[in-house]
DNA sequence: CGCATATACTGGTCTTGTCATATATGCTCA
DNA sequence: TGAGCATATATGACAAGACCAGTATATGCG
């Protein structure tokens, strides 16, 4: 139901063709807070226009195929402002990676840490590319849009760094088990420091 | 095909039976990182049977209905081996909030920071239960197997609380606007600081 | 004895997302 | 001139998750 929402925000803000949905939108300014495969947005676009929420226009084009330009309708931007005020609940934390930690047991340390790596590789890719689009800062007399746009692209941000911290504590705690420095080695059963409780650092 | 291996990693551990897959697997020990329903659990184990993953034992009982117990083949063991290893990308950031904050210019400044306030005080909750989980710190020799537990557990304690921080930047950054300082008033463009930067606060 | 609850399992359906494939127009370049 | 790519729209099939409903056995309580 999320994805019926997006399109009708985008539409809200200017008309726009499927194509440019899934490539401009989907693909680039949104894909750090949303995604969808081109099958869904057409499919999408055909169900709110049955549901009167968006109308199509056909444009015609000489040195491109014909295409349609879609624009919400009044009642689109209503049902848009009544799902926006409505809530609901934070998604539960779903990815795959954390079962596959969990179940490591029988996995080599070198491969886990192999693991950690791959992972930390690609959210270090996602921060840096979120970094890019957010390196000018806004005016202090920037349009709300231009806010919002940037508190999405900050929870990503926010998200991605966090994995890092994680990921890196996962790598120490894994670390220090194979390696224990001198004063365990001694035979205290001294506490290892509660794990997510560092500051994050910069990457 | 996650909770396949979700499934096949607790039976790797002990035999379970369906229900308790549900309701102490799903529905306690691994809800901060995965879920599943009734009717999926049995679905999942009627084809990871199918695919001589797994094997149940009928178990009658006396004082209740009998049920099936299942455990991991060494097939199925070995699948769950290969998958683990196989690594794989990090699921899109995707959150329904993020596209109702992204088209909330329509929405009045106290319905949209009642809308943080909402998912605010739902991520305060998840940490605090997060939280008296991992109360009792882990002994210095604690099992490998305790140790991935408790990283899954900073997984989702690291992620609720990024996403605290985040939510009170959005209302920080919300209020600011509705009420700027006097050195704003004066009308020069002084950028905004970034956000998202700022040290996670202990709350 | 009826009701609620716990334990235990199964069937049906819908939604959302993914993967594959198809057709069409037009441009660029080797 | 044809392959490859961009632009543009669309359909079929499938998987995973969610939701709803159903059946059965057993216990506890008013």
């Amino acid at each position: 139901m999320s994805l019926d929402h997006a399109i009708l925000g985008f539409l809200s803000e200017k008309p726009i063709t499927g194509y440019d949905l899934k490539t401009r939108c989907f693909d680039e300014t949104a894909s750090h807070f949303w995604t969808a495969d081109q099958a869904q947005v057409y499919r999408t676009l055909e169900r709110l226009e049955n549901r009167k929420f968006v109308r199509p226009r056909l444009e015609r084009q000489h040195s491109r195929p014909d295409r349609k330009v879609y624009s919400a309708t009044p009642a689109g931007i209503s049902e848009l402002h009544r799902w926006i005020t409505s809530g609901g609940p934070a998604p539960p934390l779903r990815d795959p990676f954390l079962i596959r930690l969990r179940f490591a047991e029988g996995v080599s340390d070198d491969e886990l840490l192999g693991l950690l790596g791959e992972r930390r590789q690609e959210m270090q890719a996602r921060l840096e590319s979120l970094r890019t689009q957010t390196a000018r800062p806004l005016p202090a007399d920037a349009q709300l849009s231009a806010i919002l746009e940037r508190l999405t692209l900050d929870a990503a941000i926010a998200h991605a760094r966090s994995s890092i911290d994680w990921l890196d504590d996962c790598t120490e705690t894994l670390l220090s088990r194979r390696e224990p420095d001198s004063f365990s080695r001694s035979g205290d059963s001294r506490p290892l420091p509660p794990l997510g409780e560092k500051g994050g650092q910069e990457r």
